[in-house]
Formats: C-alpha cells, structure tokens, sequence
DNA sequence: TTGACATGGGACATAGGTGTATCAAAACCG
DNA sequence: CGGTTTTGATACACCTATGTCCCATGTCAA
C-alpha cells in the first residue's frame, strides 16, 4: 500500500514554500505560508502541529543535508578541509540564508542548538590544526579567523542566493579572500 | 524658560533602553522597552508615537553618528579611507548590530533606503577608485569586494559587542583581514 | 508656594496571529 | 466503482501587542 499521493505533494509544496517564504520574512505568519504553498491553512497545521514544530523541522532538514554533504571529508586536513567545505557548502546558500534569518526564534531549542554548538567546536579545532600546519597566521586569535570564515561565507551566500554569483565562483572568491586575509 | 528636566530625563533612559533591548531581540515589544527604560508604557508612547516612529527616529540617530563620524575624511582616497572608516565606524559596533538587526522592519521606509542606497553607491566608487590605485585586485568583482568589506565589518562588530575584541584591536584585524584578502 | 505639566498605572478597544473543531467536497487506493 | 482519506473553507476561542484615554500623584519652574 502506496502513502497517499496528496500527502506527500502536500508536504513537499509547504516545505518549499516555507523555506522561500521565511527567507524574505523569517517572521512571516503561518497564513502567509499556506498561501505561498497554494494549501489551506488547515492543512497547513494538519501536517505541523504548531509553528514552532515547523520552523524546526525545516531546520533540521537544512542540518542534516549540510552533514550529508560533508560526508566524506573528515579525512581532509587544514586548508584542504576548509577549502572542501567553501565548495560543498557553497550550492547550499539558501538554507543558510534561511537558517541565518530564523536562528532567534530558535534559540530556544535545546537539541538545535547543541548541534551548533558542536559545529563550532569543530571549527575551531579546524583552525587550531591548520594554525599549526603553517596555512592560517598564528598571530591572529581563533576567535577572528571563525569570525571571518563565517562571515565570508554570508557574504558568498548572499550573492548567490541574489543571483549576482554562482555557487561555483563564489566559493572561489571566498577562498581566495579567506586565506589570503588569513594566511599574512 | 527651561525644558522640563524630567521630559529629557525620559527620552534620554527611552533611547538607550531600546537600543540595548532591540539589539538582543529586534522585535521587543513596546512593553519590554518600558520596562527596560524602567518608563511607564503610556509614557513611552508619549514620546514616541508608535513603535514605527520610535524605530525610525533610532535608527537616524545611528546614521547621523556615522556621519558625525565620517565627516572630515572625503580628502582621504583609496585604501586610506577604507582604513579610517574601519577606525572611525569600530567604536560605533553597537549601533551597527541594532541597524543590522533592525533592517528588515524598516525596508519600507523610502527616507532610510534612500540614504542606505546613497551608502552603497559611496562605497562602490571607493571601490573602484581603489582599484585604479593598484591597492585592491582589478580582477576580483566589485560586488565581491563591497560584500566582503560589509561582513568583515559585520564579524568584527560581533566581536566588539561581545567584548572579545576592543573596537581598536578589531580594527586592525579587521583592517589587515580586508586588505590582505582584496589585494592579491 | 502655586499653577502647570509630566508621569505611572490601569482600563479599554482593536487588530492580528495561533491553534482547534467541524463539514461537505474532492481525490485517492484497491 | 466504493469506501477511505485528505482537503479547503469557515467559525471559533484564545492570546498578545498596539495604541488611546483618563486620573490621581508627584515634580518642576517661575
């Protein structure tokens, strides 16, 4: 027996429009998304108790499809790392545009932002190894270097969610500026 | 005849409270901000109308600092005057994070995005001059180079807010950061 | 001191968003 | 086809924020 047809379009239509929607107005009502995905707003909450449920689902989706596409370069080391992850992360600018404008409204959410938390932690055991590998100065404190590395990212993102970049030149810009800002 | 003490008294404890609560949630409500001011709420909306009218006078305080600030540096060209506005904006970090946080409640006020779009324009001349003097890569894209000197702003500010940078110290990080990742 | 004025607190109407319940119509699966 | 399930529309109660109004209280300036 199939999963009922209109279940899954159902679902699918307010993901994406969801995700469009709270882009361009991270707070956005739950009626405004129900209109973008061309669905009752009944349905709406039919499929995601409350906004809240929502707004965290669409979250963990963006989490989980950034650790599939790192998958598969842990054994990358220093700037090579950093430089895979400007490449895979780059087609995914969206999300993070979508991530970074409803982060807020998340904070309060325990597992969200444990997982965050470990990001970061990541991060900058990544910049320590590439310190020491001689590729990032070790003058200039951690704290500066994931600053930038994370703001070189939005301001890649920016562009490509605006259509000024593709994904593939603004990660080679981003690394270009990344590491020689960094590197001197 | 004197202004009444106690009318500037209000404004004065008004302006700063909301700052400060605005910029760690940017949609505060007008009763956090009273409190916050420790101002009753119908004085708060004695002195400014609405929360719109609050928003917006804030905002234009931010902007006439910033040109407060800026004034007296047109004779400087090229990276010089990228220098000392990264010197002369860092101490302004936390007006900057408000504005930043604010701007999407105020993307429908033409008199703000008017002066916003004149900044842009500003600083995509300074770009270009820039680069005729050889200081910044003539092959990098302009919208590249703006975005980047935005969100290296943007990381230093966060920094600066944080107090994990004094606003000279990130300064120069964020000086040294820009011109290191433009030049080559 | 005194008259004018700013304030705080509270009551109030309004508007908009959230989440629930119901029902007839339509689409689906077998 | 026929029973089941999903859907859109609507009505509803609830809550929160906005903005207005009023009045007793306290403070200021002349």
């Amino acid at each position: 027996m199939k999963r009922d047809q209109r279940l899954v379009q159902s679902e699918t239509a307010i993901v994406e429009a969801a995700l469009k929607t709270l882009i361009t107005n991270p707070s956005a009502a739950m009626s405004e998304i129900a209109i973008a995905a061309d669905v009752g707003r009944a349905t709406l909450y039919r499929h995601f108790e409350t906004r809240e449920v929502l707004i965290k689902a669409l979250v963990v989706d963006c989490m989980k499809e950034t650790e599939i596409a790192l998958k598969g370069i842990e054994h990358l080391k220093g700037r090579a790392a950093f430089e895979a992850i400007f490449d895979l992360l780059m087609p995914l600018a969206d999300r993070y545009q979508f991530m970074a404008g409803i982060w807020s409204q998340v904070q309060n959410d325990k597992d969200l932002v444990k997982i965050e938390a470990g990001w970061k932690k990541d991060m900058q055991a990544l910049v320590k190894q590439t310190k020491k590998r001689g590729e990032i100065n070790r003058d200039i404190p951690s704290e500066w270097i994931v600053a930038v590395f994370d703001s070189t990212f939005a301001a890649a993102w920016v562009l490509v969610s605006s259509g000024d970049l593709s994904p593939s030149d603004a990660a080679r810009y981003a690394k270009q500026t990344f590491f020689s800002g960094c590197a001197g």
